[in-house]
DNA sequence: TTACGTGCAAATACTTTGCAGTTCC
DNA sequence: GGAACTGCAAAGTATTTGCACGTAA
């Protein structure tokens, strides 16, 4: 297993670390085949409960330093939510923002290339340089707000 | 001073504090006009230190519980920034977002109606219920920007 | 064999909380 | 007078760093 999937980014990684003149480990190599299955957006400790479950000594701070770079290497992007930062896949992926659930947590994606379009052109009126952003919309998804209006009446 | 300007809000924070049972205090005072006054993003640290000029001895905790309390009043909105929270005076201020200049820090508002109903189409398609959202542009502003393009050639 | 990687513990940064004393109503 | 407010110090999170030891190349 962790063979087939995420092959292509396997190598990613380990072009990243050649390039860079570091090493492969069996820690890196569990942390990230934990993160390309998990296809979610984990938290330090998420990932670290999965990987130790294979690897109960894998390190809080060595999965810290991992995700740095995975990110680093154009694998991984970080989401500071609440305190928290969240980490997810994010290799050849269109860019995406995220709608997240103020009841379950759950995070969903979405994609506007019109809104990213006005995005550029405000920029471009106030000479702004863009150079990434993030946009996180709050509420409720379905099944929560469903829930609440039923709980209404 | 501190008397005509802010006027209206320190009325609301009056009505705020009466609807729940909670006192005045010169700290209260002294923090919310200094809050008031300032029409910036400011940190904790960055009021703290202002206040102080003031009244040396208000601590650092009363003006996290103060901050706290003028959200809830309507009166101040959180912005979570890079682990910081900055805070902005928030009453009766039309809905905008944010522009976060990558390399002196600035912060320029904006805001566009066409993206906030986009945003409210494309959560309709999914069922989800927008509370809010969180809108972070990162670049260089247009003096950063140029400085970095005259230093390039 | 040497530079890099690891885990632990300590340190840091931001924020909240317990508590004893003070103030408002 | 009693509940609320204050500041300090301590505790709580999330994350980073120093260090002695282990390991890949």
């Amino acid at each position: 297993m962790g063979t087939a999937a995420g092959r292509e980014e396997k190598e990613v990684f380990a072009a990243y670390l050649a390039k860079n003149r570091l090493k492969r480990s069996d820690q890196r190599e569990v942390i990230l085949d934990a993160f390309l299955k998990s296809e979610r957006h984990l938290s330090v400790d998420d990932l670290l409960q999965i990987v130790q479950k294979r690897r109960p000594d894998v390190g809080r701070t060595t999965v810290y330093r991992t995700l740095k770079l995975l990110s680093a290497a154009g694998l991984a992007s970080e989401l500071a939510l609440d305190g928290q930062t969240r980490f997810e896949v994010d290799y050849k992926r269109a860019h995406h923002d995220h709608f997240i659930c103020k009841s379950c947590g759950d995070i969903f994606e979405f994609s506007s290339p019109e809104i990213e379009r006005l995005q550029e052109e405000i920029a471009e009126g106030i000479g702004f340089v863009i150079d990434g952003h993030r946009h996180h919309i709050f509420g409720f998804c379905r099944r929560c707000a469903s829930r609440a209006t039923a709980r209404q009446g």
